[in-house]
DNA sequence: AAAGTTGCCTGCAAGC
DNA sequence: TGCTTGCAGGCAACTT
């Protein structure tokens, strides 16, 4: 989303600011349209799975997608094929820049949230987040560290954004798949030969997916409207029941709940 | 019916 | 015994 959204935002002016309604998740911040409005956009990062836009104010605008937000630019991709789901339906933020693009926020299922950081002021949600997973604190060494004493199993481990930040549902299946570690491991029994193959696996596969566009799954999509395609590469997601991606492996993938979240999985390859 | 997220609340279990 | 900590589970937000 960041590389799609990076092209029409750095560089240019915010000239016309409509929110269309007081919240998402929580209250926008107080004024959010009018601290937007006429501030140029210095640079666009991203933290874990927080999309960070730099303002020429000194604030910084935090967005957090949730599940179903996104972002879309006018004019490009409008789509040639029906789709499931209106895009220009739940659209609660839309911002007009001095280079005549209209960027558009929707949010169907409103678990996004946006807030406004002050430059140097200390920012609550950024400051718990673990390294990010491609980045250079990463590693086996991390892992082995964070897992030190515990008994929780590793997918829900993985999941816990102070352990390592960004990974979601999708990608930690995917990654304990590759790494063939069973989910339900407790991730303190987990020495550092599969701590390495995990951490390989975990970079692989979001190297591999950002490389893809990302997934669509339901009504995601990326900032031009395209989908991504990673979807068509899952091993074990949203794959019960199917064999086992991995000859000459001959299981087939399960489904459990963990933490509440759906883990997919193969009970043969999976194993150790 | 279940869905890719996070935060808050409850209650249990273990450790000191 | 009682306090703290870790963590699992449930729920909430909402729409398709």
């Amino acid at each position: 989303m960041r590389l799609g959204l990076a092209p029409h935002l750095v560089g240019a002016r915010l000239i016309a600011v409509r929110q269309n309604r007081p919240d998402l998740r929580f209250p926008f911040p107080p004024d959010f349209a009018g601290r937007l409005l006429g501030r140029r956009v210095t640079g666009l990062r991203r933290r874990a799975k927080y999309l960070l836009a730099d303002l020429d104010s000194g604030e910084t605008w935090l967005t957090h997608l949730g599940m179903t937000g996104r972002f879309l630019v006018q004019g490009l991709a409008p789509g040639r094929f029906a789709r499931p789901v209106d895009p220009l339906a739940h659209v609660h933020l839309e911002i007009e820049t001095d280079r005549g693009a209209v960027v558009r926020f929707a949010d169907p299922r409103r678990f996004g949230f946006m807030e406004l950081l002050a430059g140097a002021a200390a920012a609550p949600r950024l400051d718990a987040l673990g390294p990010e997973p491609l980045g250079p604190d990463f590693g086996a060494a991390r892992l082995l560290s964070a897992f030190a004493g515990s008994r929780r199993p590793v997918k829900a481990a993985l999941l816990d954004q102070g352990v390592v930040a960004g990974l979601g549902n999708i990608y930690v299946c995917e990654a304990l798949h590759q790494a063939r570690i069973s989910p339900m491991t407790p991730c303190g029994v987990l020495g550092r030969a599969r701590l390495e193959r995990l951490a390989l696996a975990v970079r692989a596969v979001l190297e591999a997916a950002i490389a893809a566009g990302g997934s669509t799954l339901r009504d995601f999509a990326g900032a031009e409207g395209g989908q991504g395609y990673f979807q068509h590469a899952f091993q074990v997601y949203g794959r019960e029941g199917e064999p086992c991606a991995r000859p000459p492996c001959r299981g087939v993938v399960a489904r459990i709940v963990q933490s509440g979240r759906s883990t997919f999985y193969c009970p043969v390859c999976q194993n150790r």
